[in-house]
This record gives structure tokens, C-alpha cells and sequence, in this order.
RNA sequence: CGGGGCGUGGCGCAGUCUGGUAGCGCACCUGCUUUGGGAGCAGGGAGUCGGAGGUUCAAAUCCUCUCGCCCCGACCA
């Protein structure tokens, strides 16, 4: 501020922020005058342009040229680099202009669709009383995601990691009979979950845009017709969106349900694995696949299982390697707690215990892998060396499909340092609880068909879950049939999550350089370079096109800052509007610019009169 | 919560082992030159070295405690 001193420019005259504007082209033109030190004297242009959102120079995007040390995906970096987020703290990010721009364009995307679906907006509290989440039971369950708060009076609060508690709570009050039904509301409102390691930006942030949507049928029948409805405005909302995606079947977790599916935006740095058929349409998230069972076992009748000394190996592969047998051929037994419960999960050597999969086999809501000092207490044996063979009563034996149909297996011998091999399931353990307990991977057979499942990484960006009567029952949300009998609301809930969207959309889209926005989505259209922002024929031109496209609906962004030329195109690159119209004196000469398209790199000169005309059509396709 | 790492101008980092004038690049400000793919020269502003204790004549540096952030894992959208 104190360097406003008299002999500065008055700021009257600062009709723009650009350096080269407001000081004479050449000291040369001006003879001597003014004396020395700093010009009051600013060449005006011709056309001024005045501050505007739509001008690189006022407009709050700061771009960086060094990626910033913790950006590890590609998203998170280039929206760093674009100057689009800015962190507040972890997992919490604010969402600066260029930003915002791109979320709303998703976000009017959404609303399109979901009304187009028959769902209504509406708007619920961040805030929330513990005592729904009483009511629902989701209290104790949900952990310390969970951000509770205490009021003034001290009564108890949560922020909102998700509305079904609240949304069950309205509809309650608002539904007496079924002539009401069915309804489907959504919102779009910042959720929070305070997660145990937000990371990747956008991509898992403790609070995050998300659109949720909640229905609610008469049946059953009309719950899936909702839910299938939901699913195709999912497919259109993405594919408009540009981003290629696949819904998966999916487990449907802690909130609880039958049916769902998550959407998928297959990419190399998604957080979840998806198994998917390269024959028929199967595809699902590794926590839920299944692959193809295993053909049952050919009746043979071996000798009864053999102890063999295996001092000191305790992983499979380290046995495997000492008896020289493939770890398909032993039987890998796990030790799990679950409350009271202990477990012994039985898979093959070469398989994963799907946890998942394992808990919803017990009913449990949840399994912990014993320690060792519980493995032995249990077994009797140390861990590495506990086999299904003469197991304690205790124990309640969970067998997984294959190793139910293994004819004959090598295990711990539930003695240290010591194996059995020609183990038979059936004969040598009972098969008591048999189910699929392991992960699917890669190369395994479709359980829809003859093909072979392949191993997918996605982001997951949308999820749809038939929830049924859970919350609506607890909670007391029911209506009179026509039978005038109270019976509860079959609910369905539907989620986007909208930053996510963004950056997985910049995941798939994007080059060395930076960004290549999808058009429906992108923050501007058109980036209008100045080449020569002081060039007062330059700037009549951009004044001109800018007015056109903005008629025309197009939304320019028009970097006019007193930067050198080359760092304007490196940022247009990294900012990958779809288009960038290239405006200097050079090409005005003979009245064109050059039009260049981001994707393809692809440039052509076109008459100034007709690039809103070209940029029309081009925009239009896109 | 377990394991690892990092906190030094707005950003990226050096300096810490071996205590002694806080430094570099980018960005920012001023001037001149330059101007179709991240310019050059000159000048300038900006840092309680995350915080609190301690050791010492002297602490970014050594010790103790604490806070924050990042990565891997378990958890989840």
C-alpha cells in the first residue's frame, strides 16, 4: 500500500490489471517524458476489458508449475497444478473457482437426470440429533467415522455421513397411506466421515460433495423397478459426464441391504478391485465376486493323513517349498475372532479369506484375525501350524468351497513344527459349514458362465443399494395399504459422490500436460489466448469473440495476462478447456486465429468471423 | 491404531549428522530489455526454522514433551 505513492498511476487509469497496459510499449515512443522512475502515462487499449470472472487475469486461478510433494494421483496433482483446490486441512478441501464451475456442471447434470427419474430435491441438516441414530441403531455401529458433537447443553450430535436416519424421519411425519407412494428425494450436500486416512484429494476427503437420494415403494416389486430406474439415470448421468464406466455388483456394507451396485470408473489408480468377465456382462467388486465353484471331488480312498516334521515353516509357501508340493494343494486354516466366537476359516494355500464374505457366512458383524497368542490358546497349536485335523470342540470350522472339494490336502497338524498330508475333507474333518469364503482374482472362472474373470481397478463414483425395510421398520416409517394395514416403506438409496466424479474424471481424461476436460463438464469452454494482450487489435478481437461466445452460451475463459506467450499456452494445456482459440497479431494480420482442440492437439486456422460458428458445432458434438 | 517419513518465506527444497551470520529455485513486487510453447539482467519484499520446555556463552541443528501433515496397512463411498 505504501508504495501508492504520488508518483504512481493513478488507479482511475488502471484500466487493467495487465503490467504491459498500463506502462508506454517503448520508452523510445515516449522520448524522455516521463523523466525517470515509474510511467504515469498508461497507453489505454482501444477496447478495454473490463474485470470480469471471465478474465485469466482477475480470476482466482493460480496456476504452479512444481507439483506439490503430496499429490500422488494424477487427479489430486493436476487440480493442485490448476490452482482448482486449495486444502484447509486433511481430507477438508475448499473448491476455488475453477472448481466449482466444473462441480456445478455435474451437479445440474445430476438434478437433470435424477428429476428426469421421477425424484425431488430437497435439503437436509448437516447436523444431526444422536437420537435417530438411536432409533436406527447405527449409534453404536458405526465407529468413529462417525464425527459426533456435543451442543451447549450438551445433548448429542453427528455430522452427516449419510441421511437415511433423518430422511426415514421426515418421511414418517409426512406418509399415512400408500396412496403417497411411492417417493423418491435426493440432495446434493456436503457429507462428513471422519476417515482414518483421507488421501488422493478429492478422492477420499473426510467431508465431500455427495448427491443421496432415498426412496420409498409399497413392495418389493416397486422398490426394484425404483432401483432399476435409478440405475439407468446413473448409466446417463455418468456417460454424460464423459466418463467411461461400468456398474459392478457390490457388497452392500454397514448401511445395510440385499442388492446393489456400485459404478466403476475403471483406472490403473482406483482404491477397489473389480473381477469382470471377458465373455458375458459379470462384473463385481472383489469384496462381493465370486468365481465359478469347483467340480466335486473324484471318490478316492488314500491312506489316513501322515504327520510329516516341517520344523520352523510356518507360511504356506515356505511349506510348500520344503515338501515340494504347489500351495493349491495345501489347506490354509485361519483363525479368526468374531465377538465370542472363535473360527477357523479353511482355504486353500494359494486363496485369500474374503473377511467380507466370511463375516456375512458367520452373521457376524464383524471378524478379527486372532493373535497368536489366541491361535494357540484355541488350537493348541502355534500359529503356521493349525490344520482342521482334531480341532478342539470349540473351534467352529467354516470350510471354504474348494477345500470342500479337494480330494486329498496337506495341513497343519495342530502340533509345532509339524504337517499331515493326505488329508480328505469329509473324511478327516466334517464339512459341516461349507461356503465361499475367498477372494475371486484374476484368471478364475465366471460363476455366470464358461469366460474367465479379469482384474479391474476402479473409482468407485456412484452406488445404488436396495435397502428394504431396515431403516423404515426401526424407525417407524410406515403407511396403511389399501388393505388399511400398517406395514413399512420399501426403501432404496442412491449416491454420487460429485467431487469424486470430477476427479475420477480427470483421471481418465488427462496428458502430460494437464487436464482434457470432457466438454459437459469442463469449467469454461473455450480458453481465448491473448497472445499479445497489449496489442490493441488483439484486444478488439477478443472483446468481440468473447461477447459472441458468451451469447452464444459457450462461456470463454480469456487469458489476458501480462505473461509471456509460451506460459499461457502451458496453462491452457494444464487448464485443458476443449478448446483454445489462439489470437494473435501474427494470424489478425490476415484476420484468422487458430483454433486448436485440446484431445487431439489438433489446430486449424479459421477466419475470425466464423470461429464461434466452428466452436458451435464442435461444442455441439461434444 | 500399527509401521515408516516429513514439518525451514506462498510452493518445492538445502542447511540438522559435526551448535556459531538462515540459504537456493519457483512464485511475488519494481525497473529496463524481451514477446507464437513456462525469457534475460538489475534491484526488492517476505521466514517467531510447527509449538512448548530443557542443555549451552550460543540451538533450525542436541535432549524431552507435544501438535500437524504425508506414505504403507487394517477401515470405508
Amino acid at each position: 500500500m505504501d508504495r501508492l505513492k504520488p508518483t504512481s498511476a493513478p488507479p482511475v487509469l488502471r484500466s487493467t490489471h495487465s503490467r504491459r497496459a498500463r506502462r508506454p510499449r517503448s520508452r523510445a515512443r515516449c522520448g524522455s517524458w516521463p523523466p525517470r522512475g515509474r510511467s504515469w502515462f498508461p497507453i489505454r487499449p482501444r477496447v478495454p476489458l473490463p474485470r470480469s470472472a471471465m478474465r485469466f487475469s482477475h480470476a482466482l486461478i493460480h496456476t504452479v508449475r512444481e507439483t506439490p510433494s503430496e499429490a500422488e494421483v494424477v487427479s489430486h496433482r493436476l487440480m493442485l497444478r490448476a490452482g482448482m483446490i486449495h486444502k484447509v486441512a486433511a481430507g477438508i478441501y475448499a473448491y476455488l473457482p475453477l472448481a466449482l464451475r466444473s462441480l456445478t456442471k455435474i451437479m445440474a447434470i445430476v438434478r437433470e437426470e435424477m428429476v428426469a427419474a421421477g425424484a425431488q430435491e430437497l435439503l437436509m441438516p448437516a447436523v444431526q440429533p444422536a437420537e435417530l441414530w438411536q432409533q436406527s441403531g447405527r449409534w453404536e455401529q458405526y465407529g468413529r467415522e462417525l464425527l459426533r458433537l456435543h451442543d451447549r447443553h450438551d445433548r448429542e450430535f453427528c455430522l452427516g455421513p449419510t441421511h437415511e436416519e433423518v430422511i426415514t424421519d421426515i418421511v414418517r411425519a409426512q406418509i399415512r397411506s400408500w396412496r403417497q407412494l411411492p417417493v423418491n428425494l435426493f440432495q446434493i450436500q456436503a457429507k462428513f466421515r471422519d476417515e482414518i486416512r483421507p488421501r488422493f484429494g478429492l478422492m477420499r476427503g473426510r467431508e465431500f460433495i455427495m448427491k443421496d437420494g432415498y426412496s420409498f415403494d409399497r413392495d418389493d416389486a416397486g422398490a426394484s423397478a425404483t432401483y432399476e430406474r435409478m440405475h439407468a439415470a446413473y448409466r446417463r448421468i455418468f456417460a454424460r459426464c464423459g466418463l467411461r464406466c461400468r456398474p459392478v455388483e457390490a457388497d452392500s456394507g454397514a448401511i445395510g441391504g440385499s442388492f446393489s451396485h456400485e459404478f466403476m470408473v475403471l483406472a490403473d489408480s482406483g482404491e477397489d478391485a473389480i473381477l469382470a468377465c471377458d465373455t458375458c456382462a459379470y462384473a463385481a467388486n472383489q469384496e462381493k465376486a465370486t468365481c465359478r465353484p469347483p467340480a466335486p471331488p473324484p471318490p478316492i480312498d488314500g491312506p489316513p493323513p501322515a504327520p510329516v516334521a516341517t520344523p520352523g515353516k510356518k507360511a504356506v509357501e515356505e511349506v510348500a517349498a520344503f515338501l515340494h508340493a504347489e500351495p493349491s494343494r495345501f489347506i490354509k486354516t485361519l483363525v479368526y475372532r468374531a465377538g465370542e466366537r472363535t473360527v477357523a476359516a479353511l482355504v486353500r494355500g494359494d486363496r485369500a479369506v474374503n473377511e467380507i464374505k466370511l463375516t456375512h457366512a458367520l452373521g457376524a458383524s464383524g471378524v478379527v484375525l486372532a493373535s497368536d497368542a489366541e491361535v494357540e490358546g484355541a488350537t493348541g497349536a502355534p500359529c503356521g501350524f493349525v490344520g482342521p485335523v482334531g480341532l478342539p470342540a470349540g473351534v467352529e470350522v467354516w470350510v471354504d468351497r474348494e477345500v470342500a472339494a479337494m480330494a486329498s490336502a496337506i495341513s497343519g497338524a495342530n502340533r509345532a513344527d509339524t504337517h499331515v498330508t493326505g488329508v480328505q475333507p469329509g473324511r478327516d474333518f466334517p464339512l459341516a459349514r461349507v461356503a465361499d469364503l475367498i477372494n475371486a482374482e484374476a484368471g478364475d472362472g465366471c460363476p455366470r458362465c464358461a469366460g474367465t474373470l479379469q482384474l479391474f481397478r476402479g473409482i468407485e463414483v456412484g452406488h445404488v443399494f436396495k435397502l428394504g425395510t431396515k431403516y423404515s421398520a426401526a424407525m417407524g416409517a410406515t403407511f396403511l395399504d389399501e388393505q388399511g394395514e400398517k406395514i413399512p416403506a420399501v426403501m432404496g438409496c442412491y449416491g454420487i459422490g460429485i467431487g469424486r466424479t470430477m476427479a475420477a474424471a480427470i483421471e481418465q481424461n488427462h496428458d502430460d500436460d494437464g487436464i482434457l476436460w470432457p466438454t459437459p463438464i469442463a469449467p469454461f469452454a473455450v480458453e481465448i489466448v491473448l497472445v499479445r494482450e497489449d496489442d490493441a487489435a488483439s484486444l478488439e478481437v477478443a472483446a468481440r469473440l468473447e461477447e459472441a461466445l458468451t451469447r452464444a452460451g459457450h462461456e470463454p475463459l480469456v487469458d489476458d495476462r501480462a505473461e509471456r506467450p509460451g506460459v499461457k499456452f502451458k496453462d491452457a494445456d494444464l487448464l485443458g478447456l476443449p478448446y483454445c482459440v489462439i489470437l494473435g497479431p501474427r494470424g489478425l494480420k490476415e484476420g484468422k486465429v487458430e483454433i486448436k482442440t485440446r484431445a487431439t492437439g489438433e489446430r486449424l486456422e479459421v477466419a475470425v468471423d466464423e470461429a464461434v460458428a466452428w466452436l458451435t458445432t464442435h461444442l455441439a458434438a461434444t
